[in-house]
DNA sequence: ATAATATTTAGATATTTGTCTAAATACCTA
DNA sequence: TAGGTATTTAGACAAATATCTAAATATTAT
């Protein structure tokens, strides 16, 4: 729970999975939308992908990123209970 | 949403709200529950305000935080966008 | 094999964050 | 009003975080 608040807790990467909620997209695609080099990206994607938010697949000499909705159940779960 | 999730995005404070959840309590009351300082819970509760995920209101010479769950909604909301 | 492209890793740095102690403020009671 | 209790504010500090540039790695194409 805590990576997974960890992960979502900065602007950027909430982007990125916005992003991604559309189509896959590559660490070149994701970081070409914003204003942040590319290492930074990688290390937001990393980030990302310890949460289990996303994954990612080599794709020749791309890395082709998707995002993984089923882990939010998580948070929701936790969430929702708190509102109970 | 940045404040929020920010505020979300800690362990002590995310058990903060699981104590206001069962019921109010004084500041007091919330730091007796942790191995941690006033001041440092304070500021946690501060962090917790500002992101209008609890409220307080005087008590004589006490301090009582309730927890406001309908701002919870806006994250139910931009997690299930997400999952659509 | 060489060169070009895509991505990640390493290392550095400034900022933010969580924590502490000491001091200030607010309220209550004798 | 003085003293005690509850809470917050201020200031310091270590750890975590987001960012950068430079270098390393992996793949493709000539």
């Amino acid at each position: 729970m805590n990576l997974l608040f960890k992960a979502l807790n900065d602007d950027t990467r909430r982007q990125i999975l916005e992003l991604l909620k559309e189509k896959d997209r590559t660490a070149g695609e994701i970081a070409d939308a914003f204003n942040i080099s590319k290492p930074s990206i990688s290390h937001h994607l990393d980030i990302l992908k310890r949460a289990d938010l996303v994954s990612s697949k080599k794709k020749g000499q791309f890395v082709e990123y998707s995002i993984n909705t089923s882990i939010l159940e998580d948070v929701l779960q936790w969430i929702i209970t708190l509102k109970k």
